[in-house]
DNA sequence: CACTAATCAGATAATTATATCCAATTTACT
DNA sequence: AGTAAATTGGATATAATTATCTGATTAGTG
């Protein structure tokens, strides 16, 4: 249901919101995440487009989360890279300006809501406190911190 | 958030319930519903394939619901056109066999049990019998039927 | 100031989804 | 039997999504 990229946009943040304060690079979350690199480079220019990350270039360059985990929800994330579109009219009364929409269209337009719902209920903050994280997540971030910044100091 | 062909494919069905038990043909359906004729023949297909849709063909052939509408509902609609896969375990931890999901992907899955559910618990008799059908719709029904078996007697 | 690590932006390729077209087949009616 | 109406299936075209690659840009480091 969920298109691969807005899989993959929820990956690379959730692995934002699991690191340390300091710029990931794609490379540390492409490999966390189990994203193809080069794509994952264009998810998170949406992310940055839409304000919820920021970049930085250059050498200890990478991405940082733009607000804190707990005010960062699902649903502005899997905004960012493709815009919800909740069903507004009945596309089977192109004409009609009537507000209220046909029983399918309605229900359609309900499980989006649903959806919608759940997710902008759902911060980054609350999907990290939970207590059954993937092993894989949890070892690699083990692994990573401390080969990181490694200024031969 | 669903694909132009769920789009295509309910509302296909619905025009189906919508008809006296007589069979429909494309054309019939995809200007009633305003889906293009050619692709919708490929819709109607994967629904006969389901069982959920009798075609006949030659003269005065067409589609007629294999069910009633009563127990027809738009899950099996979705899943005649696109299987819908639930998240069975986690992506990012392919090794391990543990049942649960991670917090992301247990929300992500989440959701779509939401959806399921509402789908499931949705036939196309209740849609039709909902007092707020689309004028559209019903216009053109009116027009359709008498219109249709006039061999000029 | 040059070098290097890193993102950014644009071009391009590959894959999937959407849509159309046409020939073959089936069926009913005359 | 012959013809018109209809689905079926295959081939093909178009558009959107997914993915990769390459050069440009930026920022830190020595």
């Amino acid at each position: 249901m969920f298109s691969r990229t807005v899989e993959y946009a929820m990956r690379a943040m959730v692995a934002l919101a699991a690191g340390d304060g300091r710029p990931m690079t794609t490379r540390q979350i492409a490999e966390t995440m189990k994203v193809p690199q080069s794509y994952l480079s264009k998810v998170l220019q949406s992310q940055v487009r839409a304000g919820l990350v920021h970049s930085t270039r250059g050498l200890r360059g990478g991405f940082v989360l733009a607000r804190k985990p707990e005010d960062l929800n699902m649903m502005e994330i899997l905004n960012a890279v493709s815009p919800y579109k909740r069903i507004e009219t009945c596309p089977l009364d192109q004409e009609g300006h009537s507000s209220d929409l046909c029983p399918l269209h309605s229900r359609l337009d309900m499980a989006m809501a649903m959806v919608q719902e759940a997710f902008e209920g759902t911060t980054l903050a609350e999907i990290l406190s939970e207590d059954n994280p993937c092993p894989t997540l949890q070892a690699q971030l083990e692994t990573l911190k401390p080969s990181m910044p490694d200024p031969k100091s």
